[in-house]
DNA sequence: ATAGGCACCTGGTGGC
DNA sequence: TGCCACCAGGTGCCTA
């Protein structure tokens, strides 16, 4: 479920295995995910020290001291397993190799970070630090939601002339960063509007309101995924799943949530993806 | 330039 | 139990 909100939950259970450690020795798995990983990837990937672990938008970054960075996206099915770490009292212990255990960093501490991807969406790449911000798959990326270049002028001239539903202008990269299926129809619940209106024939207003409702909706999840954390420490390892209730995604047919509203929750495709919403109290 | 559809993959679920 | 259709949290690329 790797949107804004899941990728940062899982640089942050990251950050303490892999910030200031050095990787002892990377094995790749198999030769590309999405594409083909660079050159010599595993090699480029062994003994080298991770300095910073960023994120931008659905991406993370591992600065490394080389002056290099390593760009990891989690795609659909992408998760980082923890294994043999000690973090605090508890011993993370995922001890046996899966299947679709693509790429394992095993950390000169003697913890070992494993990248399982079933459906191999995902994607890495090695890039220049410095120049990070002008990768082709980070240089059309649109603000970050939670940062100050995202506000309400910012939305309100980003939307206005989108031909496209709101659901689908949320969605695209380029116009906000992060935001993917479920945060978007959240996002729109909260906000009352239907995801099948226009970008651009949303008043002013009511474009300049989702911007504090998006930083609520992953500001929330956020959390969600921070208490969530705690858990994972203690038992497997593994980052990149967290329990999170919605309210409209994944709901269809069930009763709207939001007071003395009797509706019933929607499923519509909008552009080959599934929308829920309520009609009732989203107009 | 922009909007929409397809493709890339595997796995889980529900119906017959 | 088996088989099949359909669904899934993303996004680059191709087409109109």
């Amino acid at each position: 479920m790797p949107e804004l909100p899941e990728v940062e939950t899982v640089r942050r259970g990251l950050a303490p295995v892999m910030e200031g450690v050095r990787i002892a020795k990377t094995d790749v798995n198999r030769p590309n995910l999405r594409w083909p990983f660079p050159e010599n990837m595993g090699e480029r990937l062994t003994n080298v020290r991770v300095e910073r672990l960023r994120r931008r938008s659905k991406y993370i970054l591992a600065d490394l001291e080389t002056g290099e960075s390593l760009l990891i996206h989690l795609g659909m099915s992408g998760r980082m397993l923890i294994s043999g770490a000690k973090l605090g009292a508890f011993v993370h212990d995922h001890p046996k190799p899966e299947k679709h255990d693509h790429v394992v960093f095993h950390m000169e501490s003697g913890a070992r970070v494993t990248f399982n991807d079933p459906r191999r969406f995902g994607a890495m790449d090695i890039l220049d630090t410095k120049t990070a911000d002008q990768h082709k798959l980070l240089r059309d990326i649109g603000p970050e939601p939670l940062g100050n270049l995202f506000d309400e002028a910012y939305l309100v001239e980003a939307l206005a002339t989108k031909k496209s539903p709101i659901k689908t202008a949320l969605l695209d990269q380029k116009i906000v960063a992060g935001l993917g299926n479920i945060y978007v129809c959240e996002t729109l619940y909260r906000a009352g509007i239907s995801p099948l209106r226009t970008a651009a024939q949303l008043s002013k207003p009511r474009r300049a309101a989702l911007v504090p409702i998006i930083r609520q909706v992953l500001s929330d999840a956020i959390e969600a995924g921070g208490s969530s954390l705690k858990d994972f420490r203690q038992a497997d390892g593994d980052l990149g799943y967290f329990q999170h209730s919605f309210d409209v995604y994944g709901r269809e047919g069930d009763a709207c949530r939001t007071q003395e509203c009797t509706g019933l929750i929607k499923r519509a495709v909008q552009s080959g993806r599934s929308t829920f919403y309520c009609a009732k109290c989203q107009r």
